[in-house]
DNA sequence: ATGCTAACCTGCGCGC
DNA sequence: TGCGCGCAGGTTAGCA
């Protein structure tokens, strides 16, 4: 999936043509998905969307009665196309729209979700998150005071939406790599300043990569149907056993938990 | 509480 | 144009 800069690109792809539609007919042809699509999304048939918002990797689309929450799992996508375009075979959602258009959900891998919600703030999925790391209230010193006393590798720790929300595994690695820090220390041994600069470096890798309209990824259309990713500068990950971009050796490649971890035994102290 | 593993599912690339 | 394996952007349930 798509991680954080993916979800905003999505949003601000989606919003313009989906801003003030009327959803007319929404159309389940595949409701297993990360967790079954309700029947009680069909609630949003007749009603106009209000406005789109993200939170986390969380699409929220806001009509009169509630809000429709699409989560893109490892390879949803979502994007416009004519009525008249035939669905392919992971096509699992659409909404057919008062302007014509249709907003289709295409999933292979299926992890991805779409869920009717009367109140975001009600949420089970959203009221247990940390803050959004590109908000104010995401700092160093909120990692900092978090991991006091946790023996947490701290790569696992920054992808803990309980700490802050949209690091996901690619910019979990570059922003270690930025800051200097092995992914494998633990979260509660860092410094006050090293857990400074990671925050001002989570906020920089996720800022550009939103800037960039996210990373190219292959699973991914952007909300107006064409490529949404621009090539984005990735000094580490899928980069495991070449060159590290700043000295002379090579990058290492491990797992922590089911996911790999790329760094320099060098620059990442 | 904390922390690890397995699970959800399909597709792709690699080695044979 | 085969076959089996491991791996892929996320999240949560369940177990020690």
């Amino acid at each position: 999936m798509p991680e954080l800069p993916e979800v905003e690109t999505t949003k601000r792809g989606v919003e313009p043509h989906i801003l003030d539609q009327t959803i007319e007919t929404v159309v389940v042809r595949q409701p297993k998905l990360r967790w079954p699509v309700s029947d009680e999304i069909y609630q949003l048939e007749g009603q106009k969307v209000l406005s789109v918002s993200r939170r986390a990797k969380y699409l929220l689309v806001e009509f009169e009665q509630g809000y429709a929450m699409w989560h893109l799992g490892m390879s949803g996508s979502l994007r416009l196309v004519e009525k008249h375009e035939a669905p392919g075979k992971h096509d699992h959602i659409d909404w057919l729209m008062s302007n014509g258009k249709v907003l289709r959900y295409h999933d292979p891998r299926r992890f991805g979700a779409l869920l009717w919600v009367e109140n975001p703030a009600d949420s089970e999925h959203l009221n247990h998150l940390g803050p959004e790391p590109l908000s104010e209230e995401f700092s160093g010193e909120l990692l900092y005071q978090k991991s006091r006393n946790k023996k947490v590798p701290i790569k696992t720790f920054i992808m803990d939406g309980k700490v802050v929300v949209g690091v996901g595994n690619i910019y979990a690695n570059e922003s270690l790599f930025l800051a200097g820090i092995r992914p494998t220390i633990a979260a509660g041994r860092i410094s006050k300043a090293r857990m400074e600069k990671l925050a001002v470096v989570i906020k920089q890798v996720l800022g550009k990569a939103i800037e960039q309209g996210g990373t190219t990824l292959r699973d991914f259309v952007g909300g107006d149907g064409k490529p949404g990713y621009f090539a984005q500068q990735l000094n580490v990950y899928g980069r495991g056993g070449e060159k590290c971009p700043a000295c002379d050796g090579l990058l290492k490649e491990i797992r922590q938990g089911q996911r790999t971890t790329v760094f320099c035994k060098t620059c990442q102290t």
